[in-house]
DNA sequence: TTCATAGTTCGATCTTAGTCGAAACAAGAG
DNA sequence: CTCTTGTTTCGACTAAGATCGAACTATGAA
């Protein structure tokens, strides 16, 4: 038996289709029951439970009981970035699996990357960031300037809070589609949030796909543009 | 069917035991041989026929003919970063296989990560290089400073040619046991070769581990410290 | 040429694991 | 309590694919 880490066991568990329908529904960032992820994953519920219990022992999901129902979600963000970078070799090896259609490059513009905003909207955020000063990188990981926390008050954010997390308020992620920076972390999962708050765009139902409203991206441009 | 990137074809690629070990046999950045990669993988050299030409046509390997060889490689640095990032999450996941011994702490002291140095050592010269202003970073990727380009060359590496090549110049790279970033692209790996060429340091055959010697470390320590 | 080595293809076997029907279990709702 | 709904467990079926022996091709060496 060889040393290290055992990729070949969790790669197998993303590698069957069914559970990776269910992974790619939970990077929508909302937490899902087993009856919802066996509709997405197109199995019987007694399938998907089988599944979900594997994917829960191996570390890739995380489960919070609430009555009777079970939600589950991605167990951390790693898990969520490891199946952007999978997205992100898949694609540049050529294996899509769709019909063209009107969905895919609406995703690529706007959607949801986990609890964060990604595609070409994400990337415009994470610039406009960077170019006004509000964030810096340092060791490959942006952090919030001076000038950055003023603005974020300003945005009528709660900033202490989101800083006392455990989680790192401020972390790149890499887009599968633009192959470009954007920003995740707690501050992201904020941003996103004061976009659906202020009314600037909405999730399409059980879709990753985020869609702006027009004055929405006009207030989204003079915010960030 | 579902849109997207089909990640449960590549992830089962990488889940069979076999086609694992083959992968993190290439994570050592050398080219192998088919026969070569059989014995990593311990089966025949027909069973290793049928994975390798499975990962050619999933895109996650390159092959060069030379001869009556075939070498086979990893397809690009994308791959590389995404077995390290399963890494990462199998060993947060505890999903280790080893026999606890005297390699592991070696594996996380210096290793190679595809063709440039990671783990401890790794660790220390990025962060060695961000101090001293040679490299920044920039839209979550570093990038070389002035002051950078005239230590390299100071160090006798062909900066133009370094840049010349398609391959981005400076990288970063997350790393599984440290969690923190390490420098890869053409001057990761061209830092790796000055450190084999100054004889700081060599390769463990047919293992990603790296070790410096006494006096090594104390020119790395001088060089980088 | 003959021989040796590297690698692939074919065919057969066999194990693994995904799948679902049926039933059991768990937790509200009425 | 009963009824309904969400979820799991059990058991059996089935299909996919990993494996290897043997034969075949290809390239280089003598």
């Amino acid at each position: 038996m060889k040393d290290g880490p055992d990729i070949a066991h969790i790669a197998a568990l993303i590698g069957d289709p069914a559970r990776a329908n269910m992974l790619t529904a939970l990077m929508g960032g909302m937490a899902l029951t087993a009856t919802e992820l066996a509709a997405e994953a197109g199995v019987t519920k007694q399938t998907a439970s089988s599944h979900l219990s594997k994917l829960e022992a191996g570390g890739l999901l995380a489960i919070r009981k609430q009555g009777r129902h079970r939600y589950y979600q991605l167990a951390d963000t790693d898990v969520a970035h490891l199946l952007e970078s999978l997205m992100g070799v898949a694609v540049r090896a050529g294996h899509m699996r769709h019909r063209p259609g009107p969905k895919d490059p609406a995703l690529r513009h706007a959607r949801v990357c986990y609890d964060h905003l990604a595609g070409d909207m994400g990337i415009r955020l994470y610039e406009s960031l960077l170019a006004k000063g509000h964030i810096a990188e340092q060791a490959g990981e942006p952090r919030l300037t001076d000038g950055g926390k003023t603005f974020i008050s300003g945005l009528g954010l709660p900033l202490e809070t989101l800083a006392a997390h455990r989680r790192p308020l401020c972390k790149a992620c890499l887009d599968w589609s633009e192959r470009r920076t954007h920003l995740a972390g707690s501050l992201g999962a904020a941003l996103l949030d004061h976009i659906y708050a202020n009314g600037w765009a909405k999730r399409r139902d059980s879709s990753r796909e985020v869609i702006f409203t027009a004055s929405g991206k006009q207030a989204f441009e003079a915010c960030f543009g």
